[in-house]
DNA sequence: CGTCAGCACTAATGCGCTTTAGGGACGCGT
DNA sequence: ACGCGTCCCTAAAGCGCATTAGTGCTGACG
């Protein structure tokens, strides 16, 4: 596995460019003729290096560093020509080789906590990261992905990634109600932004953020509260919020606003029951509250799997949607227009959050201080799962 | 951004071990205090490096490479003291120093090419990346992710990666019919797994494998066996096949093995019309299909979503499933079982061939000779979406 | 008692790039 | 004619690690 690809010390290449000045330097040099052409054997491309750069442009590689990166000490003539000789080469800059030389590594990172099953099933996530890519693509950065099973795990991926120097900031999904992850990244001085993150009228117990962590929030409440407003227009009394992970920050949030909304809109019953976001507990949650005392006429499902599964489970039960039970999908993809009836449900727009998250961190990485930006709060999609009720 | 983290040249430090032997050697000479301590400010933690630990070992920067490689060179007691130290300064080897050294950028690279919409529909993927990372974190292997628009910017992308050094290998998906991404990646010698290649007996136009090219085989002709043999014996006679991307090979497989398991069935009438995966054009196939001329008693659907939106279609016109309409999704997923009639399945196990994969693909980054795997023959997992045809 | 092998370890070099410290050549002012 | 500043460009150092070529030192062997 460990080839050795170096030459001899005494082979060191001492070809030395004489003559001067960059109108009668030697463009071409006498060059060897690539190692393909003369083994014969097919050997993989040498990538080319400024070093082959400055020997055919006829310059230092100092000359060639300055030419590439729009720095000033050459000029315009032969900052032309190197750029029109890496052009030919078809040179890039090697990453490994600039990030040791202080310049980051270019890339960021993103590390989802979740277990593989559930993976699935969050369409959000694929989504989320194609935004992120939109906007890292244009600006050469790579993405460095990583799933794990849960959050001492991730803290290690960070730790990990810092020490190694593979990532030069992170986005982090998924705030949690006692967040260790921000002290970390603060401690590591790894810049990040943390996506769905604190509401800031709403957890004032949250300090002051830290100075390399940008947040991109959700308005959660005012999702809440269009949702909330929605059913009860149509009449309904008592609802349930089948909602996703206990810990989640964005979980507790949404039950919170349940509760405020319900109450100042007069609502009897609501209550929230907490799901690991599966089809399975979404079932199970709509079997109990449905075959319990006073059932539901509404119900609120914090994903878009859960609704279907549940949806489903009212039909096995007898029960017809919307005229029985009203659903509503907190996420809206495919799913709720492909099923029969089209869920109404909560459009977030997980793309585009995922493009502001990425700008958000391309900003700090760039030098511009941590701040709090605000997601556009996401739109209710009316369709055919939601009703007024039949039995008041 | 480009702070001057450098010290001056005269400010190199000449530190030196006088005393000699690994049993009398100063373990913790003078070091002066971190220069958090002195300042005051909050600086982030710098990351140890291979000097540190050969200073507070009091031995060689060369001998702590030794010890913390395995290799040959240090006594067993400066090993272990060594390696004491590194983990006590949480020390980890830099990748882009490693990298620059010819070890390899500890990477591999993974481009989706769909359109950004499509994704988040295909839960395939982040199951397939689940099972990948499962195999490739215990080795301690990144993964750089990127999701493109088309097939020439993933050739570029891996262009690119090449250049920069960034990935050590790449994991292709959605192999194509004239897929040009094994010559270019040969030809760049880049190591690579293909998923879902080529079936061997099916594709002979398929010159020898490249060298350092595996593949991942999918049998998609004992897969649609399965299914044809399932319909067939259920008595369906009409069967309308919704496939996938035309470009891609396992399309062109599915269709092909559809027709000659029909054949040999003696079903009349088999048909099969191509999407770009979306629940849109599912559900349109799906309509088309059952207002044309001899409507099908039975529908293959390519995937899950798509499979939902059909039934949702059928539902829709009147029709029962599966009293009128039979429906099998090449896809098992939430999706599958949320619904009401649960959908009957192929169940691919997405993260296995993703562990798969990736197990390949450590292989030939550890200098075994490419080839191609097989994967286990995708089980069909038979619910309530297909019955006999009331109809014949 | 000299010699040579073998061991434990250090010095030095290179990977590809950035950056700092010069170093000639030229022009301008006195 | 000399000093001085500018402009282009080169030399050299350094980032953190792997690796190769030594370098003393010990012990065994003749």
């Amino acid at each position: 596995m460990r080839a050795s690809r170096r030459p001899g010390p005494g082979a060191h290449d001492v070809t030395r460019t004489i003559l001067r000045g960059p109108t009668i330097a030697a463009h071409e040099p006498p060059v060897e003729p690539p190692p393909a052409a003369r083994t014969g054997r097919r050997v993989p491309a040498r990538r080319p290096t400024m070093k082959d750069i400055a020997r055919r442009a006829g310059v230092s590689e100092s000359a060639v560093s300055f030419a590439l990166n729009d720095r000033p000490g050459v000029s315009e003539t032969t900052r032309s020509r190197v750029r029109r000789v890496a052009d030919q080469l078809g040179w890039r800059a090697s990453t490994a080789a600039r990030a040791l030389s202080g310049e980051g590594a270019a890339t960021v990172g993103l590390v989802l906590a979740r277990p593989a099953s559930s993976l699935g099933i969050e369409s959000f996530f694929l989504q989320l990261v194609s935004g992120i890519q939109e906007v890292l693509s244009e600006r050469h950065l790579g993405l460095l992905f990583r799933v794990v099973a849960g959050a001492e795990e991730e803290c290690a991926v960070y730790r990990r990634w810092w020490a190694e120097q593979r990532v030069d900031g992170v986005i982090v999904v998924d705030p949690r109600i006692g967040d260790p992850r921000p002290a970390l990244l603060d401690s590591l001085g790894l810049p990040a932004v943390v996506v769905g993150g604190r509401e800031v009228d709403r957890e004032p117990q949250e300090p002051v953020p830290y100075p390399v962590i940008s947040t991109v929030r959700v308005d959660d409440a005012a999702a809440m509260g269009a949702i909330v407003e929605h059913l009860a227009g149509l009449g309904h009394r008592r609802v349930v919020h089948v909602a996703g992970l206990a810990g989640l920050a964005h979980t507790t949030r949404r039950v919170a606003s349940l509760r405020a909304g319900a109450a100042s809109l007069g609502m009897s019953a609501v209550r929230s029951v907490t799901t690991d976001y599966s089809e399975g507990q979404g079932a199970e949650a709509t079997r109990l509250a449905l075959a319990g005392p006073e059932p539901p006429t509404a119900i609120i499902y914090d994903n878009d799997v859960m609704a279907v599964a549940g949806a489903g489970v009212a039909l096995g039960m007898g029960l017809s949607v919307p005229r029985d039970l009203s659903v509503v999908a907190w996420e809206d993809s495919a799913l709720c227009r492909a099923t029969h009836p089209r869920l109404t449900a909560l459009d977030r727009d997980a793309t585009a959050f995922g493009r502001r998250a990425a700008e958000e961190l391309v900003g700090l990485l760039g030098g511009r201080p941590a701040r709090d930006v605000a997601q556009p709060t996401p739109e209710l999609v009316v369709r055919d799962s939601t009703a007024p009720p039949l039995r008041g």
